[in-house]
DNA sequence: CTGTTAGCGCCTTCAC
DNA sequence: GTGAAGGCGCTAACAG
């Protein structure tokens, strides 16, 4: 593979002024330019990226890390900080952390070994002070989904504790009472919320969280289905699945337990996942502004951290919004 | 951030001796090897993966180009891929071609700059030559659902004709004869074998496609939507889509135009992605390996660029299996 | 076993 | 405007 060297010879010029018309220099007369160029095409030349990046310190690279990279919600948000980072030269790298503190440390200094000029993280199980420490080596990081003292500009979040409030009303503006929930594991802060933000609407409306109707899930199909099975017994008039996968798997469960959606219990999802409006009934949830969340990462990182031009700050902060569909009938 | 020069001062030896170290040769000495473990301890130092790739010629990169990143079927194959190959310190980067040639080739050509050891190409719209050409550049790299002339031990292949004709086997099997069909995009490949197996199978019962039996959609649950609403007055008995996505939008336009499935007409779809077993009726389908034959080209990638010892060799030509549920019923 | 010497391909001062 | 020289951090011969 050609590299810099041999398109000097070829043009007749010095490797630095092949540099300079790469890399758009304007002390190059045009003359010279198009030779260069010339030279560039007849050998087919593409300049060394890492070579490139050991020379500059700049890498021209962005790590992300999500929890799984084939779910759904984090694939969207990987395509579109791909895509958009991509228009701008910039290679993403994506790494898998599988909530597991161990696994997403170890992404992180895969990256870090990598010389990403930033990273994007969506970490769940790591530690506050870990992240403290990674801000003070690598001040480009930006967070999906989790706030840490001090970081607020360099964290995109997404409003749990409210979208479930907002949701948890819509049950209770439709009459129902004895409201099931089926929680994403504990362990995880964006379940936690969620649950929180549920039984802070129940109090709001005078009612109380039961625990015999609250269930810990694992946010799949299958704790979906189980948790379902749980409550089943339990004469509830809806249920709020910590998210839509859950929910798929509790809607899976009525079906084939012939208790009718949404005519005996009603049911409502979280994150509105593309599948959600092809269910039966079609599941009403809140929606998860997963693909703006990832361009507002990904311009809060070309502007701070690229320095380009992008006319308005992102916005950093997300709710998210009620999506009515009907799975969720008055009571 | 420290290097290995700082190291090599910190321990008292060579940088080379470091290197060896990190390498794991064998030929350092356990005291040295020692000393030099704790210099990077105590420095927290971090091989730069650039300035290595640089000097040894490997990056230790795979590229991987998939149509869509957020494509169910897609990030089950990064997602598998990246798993594995970050077992063996392999860094997995993706990037997206969007079925378009230039963006394939802009993404190859992208990927080729990061000196990526190797590639794993999922492209549809990119013709033949340039693969070839590519082939000559960069010797490791393995195609996904697609052949080409010479180049049968790289590719990971997926059986659609004959998994169509399987699946249209199945639909006669149940008494249809009166059998629409939903194509994919015909710019596809996979779009005109999965279509090729239908009429394949349909002539070997004894049965004619008819013309107006068919609609070229688009792989979306839209284009199955609209598939389904151009069909429906056809009085079929049974509909096969080409791919799961364009059957959940056909079962989206029967449920809501009072079509029962499958009792009016039966359903058939391809790909089995998670969702498939949640749709009402449960849709049968024909099951895509995906992660199967993501892994298969990685464990080639690993054996062939990587020298890496796995004991099988990774079987390279797939067939779908039927997936038998609720969509499809007898006649 | 370990240190020394060269680069890998490029960018970036500095002179000219 | 352009060229020469040095160095980014590391590995790979080659000596010793």
């Amino acid at each position: 593979m050609a590299t810099i060297k041999d398109v000097s010879k070829h043009a007749g010029v010095s490797p630095a002024t092949v540099s300079r018309v790469l890399n758009g220099s304007e002390l190059v007369v045009e003359k010279t330019r198009v030779k260069v160029m010339a030279a560039v095409e007849a050998l087919g030349y593409r300049p060394n990226t890492l070579a490139r990046a050991m020379a500059s310190g700049r890498s021209g690279i962005v790590g992300m890390v999500v929890p799984e990279m084939c779910s759904p919600i984090h694939a969207r948000l990987l395509g579109e900080a791909e895509a958009l980072f991509r228009q701008h030269k910039i290679q993403l790298i994506g790494a898998s952390g599988h909530c597991d503190p161990a696994q997403e440390q170890e992404a992180i200094e895969f990256l870090l070994q990598c010389r990403c000029d930033a990273l994007i993280l969506m970490v769940e199980a790591i530690d506050d002070g870990y992240l403290q420490q990674l801000a003070k080596r690598q001040a480009n990081v930006v967070l999906i989904n989790r706030t840490l003292a001090g970081f607020d500009a360099q964290c995109v979040t997404l409003d749990n504790v409210g979208g479930s409030q907002t949701a948890t009303a819509h049950l209770i503006a439709n009459g129902h009472q004895r409201i099931g929930y089926i929680s994403g594991p504990l362990a995880k802060q964006d379940a936690r919320d969620r649950r929180s933000g549920f039984e802070a609407a129940l109090a709001q409306h005078g009612l109380t969280a039961e625990p015999d109707w609250f269930v810990e899930g694992d946010f799949t199909e299958t704790g979906g289905y189980e948790g379902m099975s749980e409550l089943a017994s339990a004469q509830l008039s809806a249920i709020f699945c910590g998210n839509d996968e859950m929910a798929f798997g509790a809607l899976a469960y009525c079906r084939e337990h012939n208790i009718a959606v949404p005519e005996q219990v009603s049911i409502m999802g979280f994150d509105d996942l593309h599948f959600a409006r092809y269910t039966f009934p079609a599941l009403t949830t809140m929606d998860f502004p997963a693909g703006a969340m990832a361009i507002a990462a990904t311009r809060h990182l070309l502007r701070t951290c690229y320095q380009i031009d992008i006319p308005a700050q992102p916005e950093m902060a997300y709710k998210p919004s009620l999506v009515v569909r009907d799975s969720v009938q008055p009571r």
